[in-house]
DNA sequence: TTTTTGTATGACCACCCAGTCACATCCTGT
DNA sequence: ACAGGATGTGACTGGGTGGTCATACAAAAA
């Protein structure tokens, strides 16, 4: 967390602040961004950076907080909407490539954060977390008949974690909702044909 | 490539070269492996480096190849093998998940080349050739009436891909061919129910 | 024997990094 | 007017990086 001195900042100087290292961790992860490159960029001294932050990694930890929190702000509606699993997947998805639009440099300090290398105990939390809600969602859509009860419910994870995180990243290349669906409609119907009575 | 130094160097030498660089590029991703722990760990001076390659890059991307070069002796057997859509990508994956059990180094620095920020255009290459061979092959189990003619093949191909690629991340971990098969099973099948004739 | 050629070496260069600290500045309460 | 706390500063430290180069050695060619 910042220190105090960062919250009493000149809200200018703050946002400053936030906008340079938003900007150099978009570009870099985490052990390639420079602070050097941030106090250059907005303009306040080495020095006074360690006033805000207790170093690289508290300032780092911050920014990603708030992309993740700007990011719950969209995603987040999917999980309140009535419908069964594959509405509420393509709603998550739909919400995830807006949010990618409206704040493109948080998309990509979010999306960047998963690669890095010296935070994979946080990142092995997120997946856990993540695995944890998705599979009670899976159980209710098998109770209900809607999901194929045959499938590895682990493996049903993995599927759409993985393809969830590329499906991420592809929206730097201007992705549209069209393509989303057709990605889920991959995942709804399988590639087998199906014979369906 | 390498300079011709490095070709009639003594063998035992060169291979102590190769060692110390796989290793280095296994545990690092192109911009943070140093070449200055290499030449320490492997016992020879920085500038012999300099002998034998031009630069850190040509020594990455020669010890790219060295990676895919072995590692295609595995995965090109699925190709030569008869049977359907399903039975080649099966196969595909489990030489990917023996590759990585018996070469884990080399394995790690071909995963480690995707994730690189410098090396972009080779990369967007390496996917437009891999989906290319992927369509053919997607057409012709779709002409035969074995895959489902609905879905989008682009898609299809972002699926499998994205999927693909976090399956020879897990090996790593300790995957085995149940869990492979499972999760191919979800690819195919789809998440929701069949109820087929 | 002398000369040329190929190779080995590590001190050295310029540059970048995260983080520190002695000092300057400013503001507020007395 | 003064004191004292909060804030701003940038030169500096110690350590890392990729890459160079004069020098040294060896062996083969003259």
């Amino acid at each position: 967390m910042p220190k105090l001195t960062f919250f009493n900042l000149d809200p200018e100087r703050r946002q400053a602040v936030l906008d340079a290292s938003v900007e150099e961790f978009a570009k870099h992860p985490y052990e390639q961004a420079s602070l050097s490159r941030i106090v250059d960029n907005c303009g306040i001294a080495k020095g006074s950076m360690y006033q805000y932050f207790e170093d690289k990694l508290d300032l780092y930890l911050y920014i990603v907080d708030l992309a993740y929190e700007q990011k719950r702000a969209y995603v987040g509606k999917a999980f309140s909407l009535e419908g069964d699993i594959f509405t509420v997947l393509e709603e998550y998805y739909w919400q995830s490539h807006l949010f990618a639009k409206d704040f493109p440099l948080l998309h990509q300090v979010a999306n960047n954060f998963w690669d890095s290398r010296v935070l994979l105990p946080q990142i092995e939390e997120g997946r856990i977390d993540r695995a944890r809600d998705f599979s009670k969602f899976l159980e209710e859509a098998i109770a209900s008949g809607k999901a194929n009860p045959d499938l590895d419910p682990q493996a049903v994870f993995f599927v759409y974690h993985a393809v969830g995180k590329d499906l991420v990243d592809e929206f730097e290349r201007g992705t549209n909702g069209e393509f989303i669906r057709e990605v889920l409609d991959v995942l709804r119907y399988g590639l087998q044909v199906r014979r369906e009575v």
